[in-house]
This record gives C-alpha cells, sequence and structure tokens, in this order.
DNA sequence: AAATAATTCAAACAATCGTTTGAAAAATCT
DNA sequence: AGATTTTTCAAACGATTGTTTGAATTATTT
C-alpha cells in the first residue's frame, strides 16, 4: 500500500509499455495484451492495477500531460510576476513545458513527442476528465494573459488562436514522417529544438497577425 | 458493368455509410457491420465491393481527397496564369479547395470537415498510396510556388510550414468541440466560411512571419 | 425465353477482443 | 512463527472482429 518507491514494479512496467505502444500505434489499436507482453506482465494484471483498459489509458495520459499542464501554469505565473508579458513569452512559457518533459519520461525523444501528439490531436479518443480540466484551468490563465498581451483580440480570437497552436503542435510531433514522405526524405531530420523553434515561430507570427 | 449512375446503388450506400461514420467515430473504430447496417447491406458486401475492410477505408479516403487534390493543382496554375503570386493567395488556393467540395459531398458540412479532418489528420491509419502520391505532387508545384512568393525561404522552411498549415487545418477541422468544452460553450459556434477566414489569416502570418 | 453474369444473402469461420474467475504465490503485518 | 493482505497467474468467459462460403436472387446478355 506504499505510495511510490521500488514497489508498483508492474503497474509502471505496464505504464511503459503501454505508453510506447500508444504512441507507435495509436490508442485504439493496441491491445491489451500486447500491452502485458511487452511488460512481461500478466493479462489480469491491467485489471487488477487500472480497473480496465481505459483506465489504464487514462493513467498513461495523465502520468504525461499533468507535469506539463502544471509547468505551463508554474510558468505563466512566474512571467506574471515580473510584469508586463509579451506574446513570444507566453507562446514559450505555453510550449516549452511539453519539451522539457522529455528528460522525465521513460520513453525515447521520439516516441514521447508521438505520444504527446497523440494525446492533444488523436480523435477517436476521448480525453480524461482530469486532463480536460488542467487544460481548462491552463486556458483560463492564459487567455486573459493572451488578450491583455494582445490589446484588440477578443476571448474568440485568443481560443481560436490557441486551439491554432494546438494543431500546429499536434500534427508536428505524430507526423514528422509524414513529412519526410512528402518531400522525398529531403526533409524532416533536424534537432527537436530546432524544429521547435520553427513551431514557436509560425505560431507567434499567426497569433500577432 | 456501368461506370456509374443508378447502379452501384450498394457501393455507393457503402461508401456514404462508411464515410459518416468514419467522420464520427475515427476509422479504426468502426466495425465492418456497423457499416452495412447503416447502409442497408450484407456483411459481405464490403468484401465483395472493396476486396475488404481497409479497400473500403481507402476508397472513402480516395474519394474525398481526389477532388480537392484536383482543385489544388488546377487553381495554381490558374494562378501562375496571371504572374506573380503572393503568399495570400498560394494559402487560399490551397484551403479553399477542401470547403468548395463541400456542397459535392454526401455528408453534412460538419460531417465532411470532420472526416477531412480525420484523413489528414489521424494517426493510426496509413493514408493510401494513391493519395500520398496526390499530396506529392500537389507539394511539387506548391513548394516552388511559395519560394518564388517568399524569397529568402529555404525549401526546408516552406516544407516545414506547409505541414503547419495542415496541422492547423486537421485540428480545427475536426475539434470544434474541444474549443467549445475548454472554453465552456463560449466559443466555437460560428459559420465555416468565418473559420476558414480565421485560419488563412493565421497561415499566412506564420507563413510570412 | 434460355443462358450467363453480377449481386445479395444467411450462416458460419477462426481469431481476437476486454474481462473475469478462483486458486497459487509473494509480500506484509501481528 | 503464523495470520493476513496484496499481487500474480493460467484458464476460460461471452462478445465481437473481419472474412469466407455456397446457394439464392437479381440483372444482363444471347
Amino acid at each position: 500500500m506504499t505510495e511510490s518507491g521500488s514497489k508498483n514494479g508492474t503497474r509502471v512496467a505496464l505504464m511503459d509499455a503501454a505508453a510506447a505502444l500508444f504512441a507507435e500505434k495509436g490508442f485504439e489499436v493496441v491491445s491489451v495484451r500486447e500491452i502485458t507482453t511487452l511488460a512481461r506482465a500478466n493479462v489480469a494484471s491491467v485489471k487488477y492495477h487500472f480497473g480496465s483498459r481505459e483506465g489504464l489509458i487514462d493513467a498513461v495520459v495523465v502520468r504525461m500531460a499533468k507535469p506539463v499542464n502544471d509547468e505551463r501554469l508554474r510558468r505563466i505565473e512566474e512571467l506574471e510576476g515580473l510584469g508586463v508579458v509579451t506574446v513570444t513569452e507566453l507562446i514559450t512559457a505555453f510550449f516549452e513545458p511539453l519539451f522539457s518533459q522529455i528528460q522525465n519520461s521513460p520513453l525515447s525523444e521520439k516516441l514521447f513527442t508521438k505520444l504527446m501528439g497523440r494525446v492533444v490531436g488523436d480523435r477517436s479518443y476521448e480525453l480524461p476528465e482530469e486532463v480536460m480540466g488542467q487544460f481548462r484551468e491552463v486556458a483560463s490563465r492564459y487567455v486573459p494573459a493572451f488578450m491583455k498581451a494582445c490589446p484588440g483580440l477578443s476571448a474568440d480570437d485568443v481560443f481560436w488562436r490557441i486551439h491554432f497552436c494546438f494543431g500546429v503542435l499536434a500534427n508536428t510531433l505524430t507526423h514528422r514522417d509524414i513529412l519526410k514522405k512528402i518531400s522525398d526524405g529531403k526533409v524532416g531530420d533536424e534537432k527537436l529544438s530546432v524544429t521547435l523553434k520553427r513551431i514557436i515561430d509560425f505560431c507567434d507570427a499567426g497569433f500577432r497577425q
């Protein structure tokens, strides 16, 4: 009944295996048996530790999204404590937490970004209410900040543009391979930090118009 | 053995039903029996007309993507025949064909846009090679045009920014409901043409930076 | 009208799905 | 140590998956 530590071996093994498989193939097409096989655990362990397959998915998503949204909130507070805030700073504070969590993840950079893209963008999967609540809270903090940073923008404008930024992010993270295919292999290989800068610049310009 | 017309009743009924269900739920989670039930056809009709479930998916995707990509090619030729082309014109020529096809679709505007978003953005589904080839062709025409319109941009830059535009589009089309949830129902209800203008403006600014 | 081809149909295929069971094993506590 | 709880396990559950069959039906051609 310990909270964490050396116990929960099977539990985290299941989540790690599930995360890797979800990243590679998507939430809907990975079976419980695939997960338990990769985790070297019994089929029934999913029900025991997470109640159901859905419970496992939710746990994986929450584990990934929680620290990101927490850092988003931490960073906007930090920004607002310093005085006037620019759009560029807000966008950076919104995006960078995604990438700063890569180090803390059991997944490789590639798999982590893919999974994150799926969490943000995968259709046919309903986000857990806990994560939706986190997004709501993040939005409730960032939207007014964006409105203050861009006088003349309505709340509608800001919501839509944040939504657009999400889209850029989600599509970029999961679909670098498609870019490679379309460009005949000429484009798509670069360090993640370079890509992140591209994203931020694009969204920054789009936001400010 | 006629090409089209009053024949192929079951065939198009299957595609219409499948398209509606794919739009609503995603490609991976719709069963053949769901489709055939909605189409009032026999289970075996999918194998008979399309070879397999995959074949049906591909047919639905091709039917949707083909005219859009055709119009994209038509419009860029039209533009280039007129002389100097601006980024805004290119982006518009790239996006509008998506929306001008709504009238020709058996789906409602809402379902059509959702399905289109899935075609562009759904992970865990591999696009048919035919459609990938179309995208390649479209890219091979638009990328040089964008480079000419934005002196100083490399091919890398252009590919990435087109990729970003795709992301904005895909996420916007399928996830208007999420925007509504996050904004507590305050944002998300507006005519499609208004949203399209938002998208174009955002991408236009992002592209030109 | 007879013959041929195209299409539909009910029924069953084997495979896999998520879940459940109840007992064995391991870990923890008294 | 024994008692108690937590965790694992093999085996099977019923349901659903995409696919296949072979005969019945419909449409087309001769």
